[in-house]
DNA sequence: ATCCTACGTGAAAGCGATTTCACAAGGTCA
DNA sequence: TGACCTTGTGAAATCGCTTTCACGTAGGAT
């Protein structure tokens, strides 16, 4: 119930060394007499003292802060995978002693606040997340701002990024439809604004045309990753050509909607129909049956993203990174 | 691309004017002449000035940073909660000009290093979430730090919260399946650790009582919030009493599950059983039907959380608030 | 005219740390 | 023994801003 602040000074006066040799010992200067080193250190904690971070910022220059930025106009909302992704990204950075600036700002707008508060001397980094304009960061990253995006930006942007590996996903998702026998292999794809939509419609057509099946446009439907859209998208698949046998779903909402209307139809999965998700939400157990569907490390890419960030920091070029994703093969396919 | 930080004093040289001057101007002094206030901000457009955090701070002692502390024991992971409410939480507080700094901790042991980064002069207040124990909050809270809890704490903390009203929820579900005619309405009870847990089942005893029916243990089953604990409870439930015709269960990924062993046993939803959920997750289109369910503003939440926090830091003294539920209709119940 | 008040302004003193620089003490080498 | 390092320490400057204080100057009251 300390109610006035104990600075540095006081740590000093009380282990009766000089201000300079506190600093010292805080920063383990190893050149400092054990003895000393030890006064201090029975001070600081019998003071119960913390030095005060404006004070170090002001004269290192370093904030020991990164910004976490996500355009607020995409609903993030709903999906758990926000959540995850923060956890990943605060946790590493806690671990190397940088605390996480949240911003939930409008990106799509050219918005001098964010520019202002994430410019030099603000904080130390940032990371940004699935945006649509480009010209924020691209700026940002002008001015010196250390920064990492979290999914793949344009093929011409120079950002670094770090990204699940959508494409290689789908392909072992699909993949795994024709294998298990499948002659329709028809998909649910994403919204296509979205490298994550965009990849994984594309990790599809690759593993088909891979098989030697040519690509046919009547079996791909597209969808908003909600269930009410994947169903929609599944109804429209079906009424076009009802002898689809399998279906790569772009994540795991949609194919909560599409196994509704197949169950509707009263077609059988996986025996008819074989359905194959993506994301593992809720570990496949969202629908009645044990989704099938492909593991993506959500919290890996936050932690993966705040230490590239901190190597940027550091002074390092980390380059772009993408991770594994994983098939999890269940009851649905 | 300016490399060079500019400060303040390159602001008032710009502008041929004092130090002293630029800061009034920045922090909306009312007395500085009309010309001058032009002249500075003409300089600070063109300089591209923005203020350095760290030195207002040190002179301030008000830092700007409001942490979010999550208990990183629980696993909010894969709960849509945890975005929804930070989504507040940074919304609200950015309108004040704070901005939020994320903590993701374990909670539950006695850490020194998470009151060390709350220490009075890091940030100017803290809200925490569903803490299971609440002594390094109260610390904090002796500590003079500005300081609310998501969730409602034990009913002896002096801890001010915002919560949303569980109990008044679980009152008005329980309260329409007897309405809508259930004679045996039994409930898949939430974590009873948790506060939302208790007071949901609390809930439900009190809308039966008050409806006149006599509490029935065999009516009550618990899980721990996912959809298979959910499964298994309606199953221990129907095997028990095999004549429920309702239930309340106390989230709606519970409910999924309660549905998928309802569908099993050919037993039709809501006909032959009605189902109310609780959360909204999803917008009800979690499962095959939509689900009745009973919303909270989770974003509301947060933003509520915010600005006591806010509050309190300028010296206020709020109450703790109970937010409404509302029963949303649809087609289980 | 004289005095007082009010107003706008700038000089300068911090805020709490880090870091350069100089200095004293002791050890080494010739 | 004297010259030269090495090592540990403290004094003091500094980071960029806010804020007190004192100082003209102009207007109003007497």
């Amino acid at each position: 119930m300390n109610r006035t602040k104990i600075t540095l000074a006081d740590i000093a006066e009380s282990a009766g060394v000089s201000p300079a040799t506190v600093s010292r010992v805080l920063n383990g200067d190893p050149r400092v007499a054990v003895d000393r080193v030890e006064r201090v250190n029975r001070a600081i904690q019998e003071l119960g003292y913390s030095p005060n971070r404006a004070a170090r910022t002001l004269v290192t220059g370093k904030t020991g802060l990164v910004a976490a930025v996500i355009d607020s106009n995409l609903n993030v909302f709903a999906d758990p995978f926000w959540g995850q992704i923060t956890t990943g990204i605060s946790q590493a950075l806690q671990e190397a002693n940088f605390s996480a600036l949240l911003m939930v700002r409008p990106l799509d707008v050219e918005d001098p606040s964010v520019v202002a508060s994430l410019a030099p001397g603000q904080v130390d980094g940032a990371i940004f997340f699935q945006l649509h304009n480009d010209d924020t960061v691209n700026l940002l990253q002008d001015m010196g701002l250390p920064l990492v995006v979290v999914g793949r930006p344009d093929e011409s942007s120079k950002l670094v990024y770090v990204d699940s590996d959508n494409f290689g996903g789908a392909v072992k998702a699909t993949e795994h439809l024709v294998q298990r026998g499948c002659r329709r292999v028809a998909t649910v794809a994403g919204n296509q604004q979205l490298s994550s939509g965009r990849l994984r419609l594309e990790g599809y057509r690759t593993a088909l045309s891979q098989a030697g099946v040519p690509f046919d446009e009547s079996l791909v439907a597209y969808g908003d990753w909600t269930d009410e859209s994947g169903a929609a998208a599944m109804r429209a698949l079906l009424d076009a050509r009802p002898d689809i046998d399998g279906v790569f779903v772009a994540n795991d909402l949609m194919a909560l909607g599409a196994m509704s209307v197949l169950e509707e139809r009263g077609l059988k999965v996986p025996d008819q129909v074989a359905v194959v998700g993506f994301d593992n939400m809720f570990g496949g157990r969202l629908g009645r049956q044990q989704l099938t569907t492909v593991e993506q490390d959500v919290q890996g890419l936050g932690a993966k993203a705040a230490s590239m960030v901190i190597q940027m920091i550091d002074g390092g070029k980390p380059s772009s990174v993408v991770l594994p994703t994983t098939l999890l093969v269940r009851e649905t396919a």
